[in-house]
RNA sequence: GUGGCUAUGGUGAAGUGGUUAACACGGCGGGUUGUGGUCCCGUUAUGCGUGGGUUCGAUCCCCACUAGUCACCCCA
């Protein structure tokens, strides 16, 4: 036990860290591009923000939240997400007050108990964009087209866009009735799982993977029939923008997300060969948010992708640019008496920003040169005795094995000149 | 949380109820007295996830646990 991790938790190792700073890189430098801004919160906070904010019925509130009491008798919980805490931070700091809309996004660990799987852990990251203040459909869009520029930067082909209007508190209620009106005969037909979603979440019924509830279905009434007026214009409109940027999507009914706070549009990015966990990016609307969370009502709306999902889809095809690690000089040193001048060459051609690097473990002349080589180093420093006793050193060009003797005295400025002329 | 499958060294893996657990990669050390990436040689498992049991004897059989994985569920 002492030398496992933790179950659903992973480390991120130096083998694996190239790919998670590529993602991590790529996801920034969009973001700069549309104008979003990084925010960081805690990792945790105060648990009832998010019975909240998520809402106390989500299976996310319920269970699968890491909720613990810390010795001043407060009840916090590691954050399951990071929308509630964004919108925290926005009110807590008044961020209202400034040029609206406030366009964010974060990178970092959330927490969920939940059985492990690939693509799925109890420790996972998540690349999250959230925009508050603005109304119209057109931020949508530029949100969704956000999320689409992201994966589709990273290479991910076969990328499937589903969308959806949820609704609102105005029309939503209207919906639930007739739903449950609808199932209401079909109870006792329904399977557990739908029985007990038809008082909590009827719209979940829809989607049910059990055949039976989806024979059901059929014929129920469908959202998008019972949206009010500004809800279906909010949704056309958002359609006509996606369109004339060319983004291809589907218009799926029974698309709903799993957190409370939704409202209008919610949307879903699915990358199919994941299997399971093929939802790469999910998010949606939040107009009633901030108010929950006792700010002034404002609108809100944004996404999150799930890191370790997408880094899956990236390596299955091979998307992953290799950084090769490598190193401007690698010091031999033949004898012990060396050791001091060897050590010391390192530490100034460090000093004076190059990659140096040397033996730890007085290896022999051959065994140095194959370090030499596996660290990738483009040149070889060799305090030999002989050279050394005459004040000189050999310097070795790996890539093309020509090799000179030069001066103590000239090291750094040689090899600093060397390292930028090849670049 | 439910059900199925799997579990051999740093990695990929072969294998059997009974002497020294293949092979490949990687790591380390060498290949005639100070030079790498190719090639060649040597070496590299507290003994087959953990704990019980069956057996004269188990890594190979049984059970439990743990972990991974797939599907459900949930979601990113």
């Amino acid at each position: 036990m002492l030398t496992t991790v933790p179950r659903g938790t992973k480390d991120i190792l130096p083998a694996d860290i190239g790919a998670w700073r590529y993602l991590e890189n790529t996801m920034r430098d969009i973001c700069a591009r549309f104008g979003y801004e990084e925010i960081r919160t805690p990792i945790f906070e105060h648990t009832e923000l998010f019975q909240r904010g998520i809402g106390d019925t989500t299976d996310v509130v319920e269970k699968e939240m890491y909720t613990f009491t810390d010795r001043g008798e407060r009840s916090l919980t590691l954050r399951p997400e990071n929308t509630a805490s964004v919108v925290r931070a926005y009110v807590e700091h008044k961020l209202y007050a400034e040029n609206s809309p406030t366009k964010l996004f974060y990178i970092g660990p959330m927490f969920r108990y939940d059985r492990p799987q690939a693509g799925r852990y109890r420790q996972f990251h998540q690349f999250g964009v959230e925009a508050l203040g603005a109304v119209g459909p057109n931020i949508d869009a530029e949100i969704i087209i956000l999320a689409v520029t992201v994966l589709q930067s990273l290479g991910l082909k076969d990328l499937k866009l589903k969308i959806n209007s949820v609704g609102c508190p105005k029309c939503r209620p209207e919906h639930r009735n007739r739903l449950q009106e609808f199932f209401k005969p079909k109870f006792n037909e329904l399977c557990k799982d739908c029985q007990s979603r038809f008082d909590r979440n009827p719209l979940r019924i829809l989607d049910c993977k059990v055949p039976h509830c989806g024979e059901l279905s059929v014929g129920a009434p469908s959202l998008g029939e019972c949206l009010c007026e500004e809800c279906s214009s909010h949704f056309e409109k958002l359609k006509e923008l996606l369109t004339s940027a060319g983004l291809t999507y589907e218009v799926d009914t029974n698309l709903v997300r799993g957190l409370d706070y939704y409202t209008r549009t919610a949307f879903e990015i699915q990358y199919t060969p994941l299997g399971a966990q093929s939802a790469v990016c999910g998010g949606g609307r939040y107009d009633g948010l901030v108010k929950e969370v006792g700010g002034p009502e404002t609108p809100g709306i944004g996404f999150a992708m799930g890191m370790e999902r997408i880094l899956l889809a990236l390596e299955s095809q091979n998307l992953i640019p290799d950084t090769n690690f490598s190193t401007d000089v690698y010091a031999i040193c033949t004898n012990e008496e060396n050791f001091s001048l060897t050590f010391k060459t390192v530490i100034d051609l460090r000093r004076e920003g190059l990659k140096a690097e040397f033996d730890f473990n007085g290896r022999s002349m051959k065994a140095q040169m194959k370090q030499a080589n596996r660290y990738n180093a483009k040149y070889v420093l060799i305090f030999g005795e002989d050279e050394v006793k005459n004040g000189k050193v050999v310097l070795r060009d790996m890539l093309n094995s020509d090799q000179k003797e030069i001066d103590l005295k000239d090291i750094t400025t040689i090899l600093k000149a060397e390292v930028q002329n090849n670049e």
